[in-house]
DNA sequence: TATTTAGGTGTAAATATTACACTTATTAGA
DNA sequence: TCTAATAAGTGTAATATTTACACCTAAATA
């Protein structure tokens, strides 16, 4: 065997922090604990934890992200890594970012108590330890890029949703309104969404269709195109 | 002085890679060096180095840069972090991947000789160790996003570049041709270039008109803008 | 002075985006 | 049972953006 060539180098604990994003009616909230151990004790937090040997990143994120809302195979995408020296107290530590999109009805209630977890709305959220705000500013721009490329908006949703549910979502992700019309053209144009021929009725007398996201169809718009990807923009303001 | 909660958690090395663009004439190519310690020693590689206690990632990365070309200042932007279990065969390692736009004449050729360092065309790169290769991927579609919505090409280019200049360094960077015309209306559309009355006749009987980035008609565009971004986008394919 | 070379220029057609208002299905309450 | 209320659903015209496309110009050199 080798010699090791690093050895006097030097190591630090790499962390892992998930800004969990979900959607609730009209918000779009993010899943924050309360932190029960010092420093910050008792502070609002983004669920993190530590990397550790025996696994990758992504490994180490989506371990993290189960242990809060015990869901797996969750939507979840590297963000950025984030080492200023000073920005957690304790130790020098390198975190990355994951984000991850999920159905906000959908997770384990006992794990997220256990945590004291709770949802907030993104546009009202608690002060948060360390650097965790440059965190979620950095999640919400990326989340608005990549909705505005890829239909992503449906892992917020639960399998079927309505077009008006839909349309909430992407005004709570781009913080407009748009028009019902242009949204609908645009967003059906796209060849991804399955109509059933369910009404939900929970919002209004006459009642939605429901639309299911078909990943037939998504794998088969991507295959048609030149790479350029799904898009759906905001307007121009 | 708080104990330190995070005693019994696994520690990394964590290195920084960068990807060194630049462009000569025709093509986009990359700054490799060719590495002289075991293992893969004498095997083409990124310029890369370890994060040390005293310095951010940004800073690590800056360093990183700054000693192979011994350029500062120099556009650099986290790209992404690579941290597969087995990625590096000595040992357990994070990389956090930058990646750097310079002006392929304007490095220092007495650290590039040291480091035994040589300018690779994009479409031809010799094999690369550990998993670089994954990393210039990453950094060619980021440098194609990065160009398609910000005017970041001129930092590839002298002081003062031509229009067909220009053109060819967005044409290698989106590997396709873009029509003279429309190119130059869309660039000139912008209002961040700066024509002077210099001509450059190395190319040509007639000679090209110089053209400058005016940062400060930059600024005054991304004041003016929503956030939507100067974009120059490729044309659908 | 004719030829060669790359630089420079405009317009029309096609496509994409935006703005905008009324009808429909259903329920609840008079 | 009729009326009012509510949110869902639908089409078109105006504007803006993007694309396709071909000839002239300035300078060098043979």
């Amino acid at each position: 065997m080798l010699p090791n060539q690093y050895e006097n180098i030097d190591r630090f604990p790499v962390a892992l922090d998930t800004i969990i994003f979900g959607f609730d009616r009209q918000n779009l909230k993010l899943l924050l604990i309360k932190r029960d151990f010092e420093p910050e004790k008792g502070n609002w937090s983004l669920m993190g934890g530590f990397l550790e040997a025996d696994e990758s990143l992504d490994e180490a994120a989506s371990r993290i992200l189960t242990k809060l809302t015990g869901l797996k195979n969750i939507y979840l995408e590297q963000l950025y890594g984030f080492g200023e020296i000073d920005r957690d107290p304790v130790e020098r530590t390198i975190s990355i970012a994951y984000y991850s999109l999920i159905n906000i009805h959908d997770h384990n209630k006992e794990l997220v108590e256990k945590y004291s977890a709770r949802w907030f709305p993104i546009d009202d959220l608690p002060d948060l330890i360390f650097d965790h705000h440059k965190m979620v500013e950095a999640a919400k721009g990326r989340l608005r890029h990549k909705a505005a490329t890829q239909p992503v908006g449906f892992e917020l949703l639960p399998e079927k949703f309505t077009l008006p549910e839909l349309q909430q979502l992407y005004e709570s992700i781009y913080e407009t309104d748009l028009d019902k019309r242009n949204f609908r053209r645009r967003i059906l144009s796209m060849n991804v969404l399955e109509k059933t021929d369910e009404k939900q009725k929970k919002f209004s007398k006459k009642g939605a269709y429901l639309y299911r996201f078909d990943s037939k169809k998504f794998e088969k718009q991507k295959a048609e195109e030149n790479g350029a990807g799904l898009s759906f923009k905001p307007p121009k303001v």
